[in-house]
DNA sequence: TACTCTGGATCTGTAAACTT
DNA sequence: AAGTTTACAGATCCAGAGTA
C-alpha cells in the first residue's frame, strides 16, 4: 500500500481498492477492508488524506485521496533499502491541478491493469511512474534534457504465432495544456528519439500514448501533431481512456 | 485455545436542493 | 421556516473461516 501510494503520490480510496484488493467475494467487502486497512495506516501516521467534500448537492461523500505521512515515506525509504529516493522532505501543499493528474495517471495504470486481469490476453510486464521512469539525454544543442513519463509501459500478447512485447510511454491530459505545449513535448519525445539511446537498450522505440477525456480532445491534439514540423507521427497516439483497454490489447498498430 | 480476518446486513453522518 | 430527499462513505454488529 505505501509503495502503491508513494509511486502515485496521491490515490483515492477507491483506487487502491482496485489496486490492491482484487480477490474478494464481492466489491462491498473489498471497499470494506479497504477501508480497514486504510484506517490502520491513518491510525499508524503513516498515511494522511487531502480535506474532501461530505454530503452537499451532489449527495454522499467524496472518496478520500490519500498520500503518505512524513512517517510513511521513512518506513517506505527503509522498506525500499534507502535507494530510489532521498530522505522526506516537507511536503508542500499540493495544487488542485497536481491531484488530480495524479489520479488520473492512475486511473490509466488500474485500466491497464484490469484489462490485462480481466481478459488474459494482455499481461503487464513492467509498469514504471515518475520519477523512476525518468530519460536522461543530450539534445542536438548538448543540453541535458530530462523526458518525464507519466507512466512507461511494458506489455505482451501472445497468439498461435508467439509473444509479443509492446513499449508505451504514456501521457494522461485533462485538457489544461494548449495544443503548442502538447507539441512541444512531442518534441522531446522526438529528440529523445533520435538519440538512439531507447533503440540501443531495448531494441524498440515506445509507442507515445496520449490519453485524453473527450474525441474533440483526440482530434485537436492529433491535428495539432500531425501539423507540427519535423514530427514523426507514427510514434503517436491519441486516445481516449475507453479506448485504452483496445489500444494494449491490441499491441501496437493502426495510425495516429 | 485464542486471536485475527472476512464479508453480509443494516444503520449513520452529511449538507445542498427541493418540498411543504 | 421547517422538514424531507438524495447519495455515498463509513460505522457497527456479528457469525464463520482462517491461523498460530
Amino acid at each position: 500500500m505505501l509503495t502503491l501510494i508513494h509511486d502515485h503520490k496521491f490515490l483515492t480510496t477507491r483506487q487502491l481498492q482496485a489496486l490492491a484488493f482484487t480477490h474478494h467475494a464481492s466489491e462491498l467487502s473489498a471497499a470494506r477492508t479497504t477501508r480497514r486497512v486504510l484506517q490502520r495506516l491513518h491510525r499508524e501516521r503513516l498515511l494522511a488524506s487531502l480535506p474532501r467534500r461530505v454530503g452537499g448537492m451532489y449527495g454522499g461523500a467524496e472518496n478520500p485521496t490519500w498520500h503518505l505521512a512524513p512517517t510513511g515515506y521513512r518506513l517506505h525509504y527503509l522498506a525500499s533499502g534507502g535507494a530510489d529516493d532521498e530522505l522526506p522532505r516537507r511536503i508542500r501543499e499540493p495544487s488542485e491541478r497536481t491531484v488530480k493528474h495524479c489520479l488520473a495517471v492512475a486511473d490509466a495504470r488500474i485500466a491497464v491493469e484490469e484489462t490485462a486481469r480481466e481478459t488474459g490476453d494482455v499481461l503487464v510486464v513492467r509498469i514504471v511512474t515518475e520519477p523512476d521512469n525518468w530519460r536522461r539525454y543530450t539534445d542536438s544543442m548538448g543540453t541535458t534534457e530530462v523526458l518525464k513519463p507519466d507512466l512507461e509501459l511494458v506489455t505482451r500478447t501472445s497468439d498461435e504465432h508467439g509473444h509479443y512485447e509492446d513499449r508505451w510511454f504514456l501521457e494522461v491530459d485533462l485538457s489544461t495544456e494548449h495544443p503548442p505545449v502538447i507539441v512541444r513535448q512531442c518534441q522531446q519525445y522526438e529528440a529523445y528519439r533520435r538519440t538512439g539511446q531507447e533503440q540501443d537498450r531495448t531494441g524498440v522505440f515506445p509507442l507515445v500514448v496520449w490519453v485524453v477525456r473527450t474525441t474533440a480532445r483526440t482530434q485537436r491534439l492529433a491535428r495539432a501533431i500531425r501539423a507540427a514540423r519535423r514530427l514523426d507521427t507514427g510514434l503517436f497516439r491519441v486516445i481516449t481512456g475507453e479506448q485504452l483497454p483496445a489500444l494494449i490489447r491490441g499491441g501496437v498498430g493502426g495510425e495516429l
